[in-house]
DNA sequence: CATGGCCGATCA
DNA sequence: TGATCGGC
């Protein structure tokens, strides 16, 4: 329990599991928020002044233009001279990340409705398992309740083959006479070929999710579907941005050959290095000659075993639901010359944190009701020149921001050992480079009676000091943590399930496990005919308790072995049996199926080396295109992006994929099936007639193959959405120009801002300084309850969150000036003049060119950094001691190769896509052990 | 001076 | 529990 929980080995192959990833979802928020620089390349800095600030995200087109993370703000004008650099929103001295986290949970929000079984794996990130939905849809597919068309499928490819098309050909032939060899043989590759379908009805579910997502978020993603979380993510990363992937079994091998497995997603560090190097090896693919207990001696059992399966395309570690971080922090650096020496300092930027943590922190209450009973404050201190970080944990006994930086600073203090420098009380005696204050160890709340949850919190808040049991422990938190039957997934400790939330997943664990036998007969209908061995059962859940859980998993695979005669229609139909022509042979990977006990036995089944190599090959050029091929036509479309969409009869071909030799029989049902279907709107959007003569040849989804590795392109995949209408436009009362309605709102709030009188930001301001020549960090102590409501709150840290919303559209100067004030500036802007033009002003600190709508968060840096290196000042000054040296002095840097964390060095070299180099033949992966 | 904050997991 | 690592 302690551990991770994992499904039954049994089910490996059984689950779709999708890994849903936002598309430098940074840059994507921002656009959303500033509509005027959608479409343009864009990066999203941090803490500006220096070197035009951290890149920490950046969209397509400003990729395309060379532009990267890690370079700085200025580097990438220089590449990209139009690229726009919105700023993280800075509060509190340190950057601010609620609203991406907002738009985060906007997203998952999307996503958790429709499975419960969703993890969030981090800001951008979700893992889902699907398999539930699958069945259904199989399900309602041979009931003919739902056919598989094509748009079904835009802008979805498969690892492996040319295009989905091909795909699909491939599982819709019945018999493979390639690999023709064992039953055992042909028994496995009848089992993959049924998971691989629930791949590709995923796939069809994962395009409504995405869609979903785009209309309710307007956000944009890209997935990636496979039977695990570790194959999912990596194959995710074949096609974006917002296209899917489907990894299919039988492309694993091929995939592993060339992957390298720091790529993989526990190996990329460390350990990864130590495999390469214990093992001699680099690829993925060359970890399955390895035996289990090699690999364990050499690295832990527990990781031995994880990388055998691997090696294997196995990974069990279930979905599991979580949707709430367990913990909740913020941390600052405070790199060279910025490091904290004095006591005030220190208390200051620890109220910093604090506050920021208990905002947070009451907001969690609210929405999730449950509070958090641990606070862990972490620093690292500068030691004759070496980084020592350490971490402390001490009880959280009130959500009160002093309470907390008190209890923070107290904690430092006592594990620190020669605090002060000597002879002083303020300056200490190394310098602090790194502080962060983080809560968890959540518990439920009880269900408030009556009140509503702040009283709730009060009353918490208030005893709490005492006792340090929350107020009600109570009903809910039996069925969280007790009684729950065998559940899919556990949940969380802590998670702190309010209200319909819980109901929400114990649903979704009932479903997927109360019902072991839910509607039978599938697939199964056009893949029977030919397998007359009925599929040994596999196993059930309900065996070992701490595995097994995955009943998604469990059920699926009942459903698909259940042997059912049933009316076809649906996918069995759509997939029959088409005659003949099927070029790919066998597709060997006898390995990949074998569960641990048999996998060291069986032979390495002599397989034909063609096959899959075939249909892999090519494609190679594809990738090779150049960022600067496509540029211009991108740039001309940029903001226009709705077009009609041209090739309806494009889709018609997908269900004729195009195949290097051999047509695909005309006459067969699925292709006329798909052709039933064509005229129904389509997802893929125009395309330029540039490669591959546009003759019906060649089908979509080759072409959009192409254009997923031509980076310039992204814009045409965005046109799943392209048959969207325009959002209709409502006139703005105040400036009369049209506003998408989705974005009246915060134009409105833009107005707002512009009418309230500079003064309070002044007084904030002022505040600040006042703060700063009384060498009093500490705010008067605020209300418990964050500040939600805007109004003139007396200064202190309130205020500024107060602003938080809207503080990018604070100006200090009335709408007027704002224009008169152009002038004066050169406009970093190259885009239609008619739109919100970003004006520029010059700032009296530091000489840069500020866009007005940022000046005040500029401004602010500057009074912040006075702040700190007023404080410090005093502080270094103060005692007798402590001097020769001028004020900021600190330490010679040194080397400082001290520093911890160091990045793998070549982080750099990319897996573009799998297929590509030159391989070793399949043989070479079945040598087993 | 310099990816900067995050968050989670693992191991002792 | 704390130190460290991994990854976004």
């Amino acid at each position: 329990m302690s551990t991770k929980t994992t499904i039954n080995i049994k089910n490996k192959f059984d689950r779709v599991v999708v890994l849903v990833d936002m598309d430098c979802f940074y840059c994507q928020v921002e656009e959303k928020l500033n509509p005027a620089i959608r479409g343009k390349p864009i990066a999203v800095v941090q803490y500006n002044p220096w070197q035009g600030g951290g890149i920490i995200a950046v969209n397509y087109p400003a990729r395309a233009e060379g532009v990267t993370r890690h370079m700085r703000g200025d580097e990438a004008k220089q590449h990209c001279p139009e690229i726009e650099l919105p700023q993280v929103p800075q509060v509190r001295g340190k950057a601010d990340l609620t609203r991406y986290r907002e738009a985060g949970k906007d997203v998952a929000d999307v996503l958790k409705s429709f499975t419960p079984l969703l993890e969030r794996a981090s800001i951008d990130e979700a893992y889902l398992d699907i398999t539930e939905r699958v069945l259904t849809r199989i399900h309602e597919m041979n009931e003919g309740k739902f056919q598989l068309r094509p748009e079904k499928l835009a802008n979805t490819f498969a690892v492996g083959y040319e295009n989905i098309g091909e795909f699909i050909t491939k599982l819709s032939n019945t018999f493979d006479p390639a690999g023709g060899t064992a039953e055992s043989n042909s028994q496995e590759r009848l089992e993959y070929k049924k998971s691989d379908i629930k791949l590709l009805v995923g796939a069809s579910i994962v395009n409504e999710i995405r869609a979903a997502v785009k209309e309710r978020t307007g956000f944009e993603c890209s997935a990636g579907i496979a039977h695990n979380k570790i194959l999912a993510k990596l194959t995710a990363g074949f096609h974006k941005p917002n296209k899917q992937t489907i990894l299919p079994i039988n492309s694993i091998p091929k995939l592993y050959e060339t992957l390298p497995l720091k790529k993989v997603k526990g190996l990329g560090g460390k350990l990864g290095d130590q495999v390469c190097e214990v093992l001699k090896i680099k690829f993925m693919s060359e970890l399955v000659q390895f035996p289990e207990s090699v690999l364990q001696q050499h690295f832990e059992q527990r990781m031995g075993s994880w990388m055998y399966l691997m090696a294997r395309g196995i990974d069990l570690e279930a979905v599991t639901a979580k949707f709430h971080s367990k913990s909740i922090g913020c941390c600052k650096r405070f790199p060279g010359k910025n490091a904290i020496t004095g006591l005030a300092t220190l208390h200051h930027w620890l109220n910093e944190l604090a506050s920021e943590v208990t905002e947070r922190l009451e907001k969690d209450l609210d929405e999730n009701n449950r509070t958090a009973k641990q606070l862990t404050v972490s620093y690292s201190q500068q030691i004759d020149n070496v980084d020592v970080s350490s971490t402390r944990s001490i009880a959280l006994v009130a959500y009160d921001a002093e309470r907390i930086a008190a209890d923070a600073l107290d904690a430092i203090k006592r594990n620190t050992e020669r605090f002060f420098a000597s002879n002083s009380t303020t300056a200490l005696h190394n310098p602090i480079k790194f502080l962060g204050i983080s809560a968890g160890k959540f518990e439920p709340n009880g269900a408030g009676k009556g009140g509503g949850i702040k009283q709730m919190f009060q009353s918490y808040s208030s005893k709490a000091a005492n006792a340090d049991e929350p107020p009600h422990e109570t009903e809910r938190r039996k069925s969280v943590s007790g009684e729950t039957p065998d559940v899919v997934t556990e949940l969380p400790k802590g998670a702190g399930t309010s209200k319909e939330e819980q109901q929400q997943i114990e649903k979704g664990n009932d479903a997927s496990n109360g019902e072991p036998s839910k509607p039978k007969g599938l697939i199964q209908h056009f893949l029977q005919r030919q397998s007359a061995l009925a599929p040994g059962s596999t196993g059930k859940s309900e065996e070992t308790g701490s595995e097994a859980k995955t009943a998604s998993a469990s059920s699926s695979s009942e459903d698909v072995n259940q042997p059912e005669s049933k009316p076809k229609k649906g996918i069995a139909q759509f997939l029959q049996p088409k005659s003949a022509i099927n070029k790919e042979s066998s597709l060997g990977s006898g390995e990949l199926s074998k569960s641990r006990a048999t996998v060291e036995s069986i032979e390495p089944a002599a397989k034909p080396k063609k096959g899959i190599e075939q249909f892999l090959k090519p494609k190679s050029d594809v990738q090779q295109e150049t960022a600067t091929g496509h540029e211009q036509e991108k740039e001309e479309n940029n903001n226009d992006e709705v077009e009609p969409a041209p090739y309806l009869d494009d889709t018609v071909e997908l269900a004729v994929p195009e195949q290097e030799e051999s047509q695909p029989e005309p006459e067969s049902r699925m292709e006329r099936d798909v052709q039933i279907s064509a005229p129904a709107p389509i997802h893929e959007s125009e395309d330029p007639p540039e490669e591959k003569p546009s003759t019906s040849k060649a089908s979509f989804v080759e072409r959009s193959n192409a254009r997923a590795d031509a980076k310039p392109d992204y814009k045409e995949t965005y046109a799943e959405y392209s048959f969207q209408v325009p959002e209709p436009t409502l006139e703005c009362p105040q400036c009369k120009k049209p506003i998408p309605e989705h974005e009246f709102q915060s134009h409105q709030d833009f107005h707002f801002a512009l009418s309230l009188s500079q003064q309070q930001r002044d007084e904030f301001r002022n505040d600040l300084k006042t703060k700063m020549t009384s060498k009093s960090p500490l705010p008067a102590k605020r209300p418990s309850k964050a500040v939600v409501s805007a109004g003139p709150t007396s200064g202190g840290n309130g205020a500024p969150s107060a602003n938080l919303s809207i503080a990018r559209f604070l100006s200090k100067v009335s709408p007027e000036s704002v224009r008169s004030s152009s002038a004066e500036v050169a406009t970093g802007s190259n885009s239609k003049a008619d739109e919100v033009p970003e004006y520029h002003t010059k700032c009296s600190d530091c000489g840069k060119f500020i866009p007005l709508d940022s000046l005040d968060q500029h401004n602010d840096y500057h009074v912040a950094k006075r702040l700190q290196q007023e404080l410090n000042r005093l502080e270094v000054v103060v005692p007798s001691q402590a001097t020769s040296k001028p004020a900021l002095v600190v330490v010679a840097s040194g080397a400082s190769s001290s520093t911890k964390r160091k990045r793998p060095a070549n982080s750099s070299d990319k897996v573009t896509s799998p297929v590509k180099q030159k391989l070793k033949p399949l043989s070479s992966y079945f040598t087993k052990l």
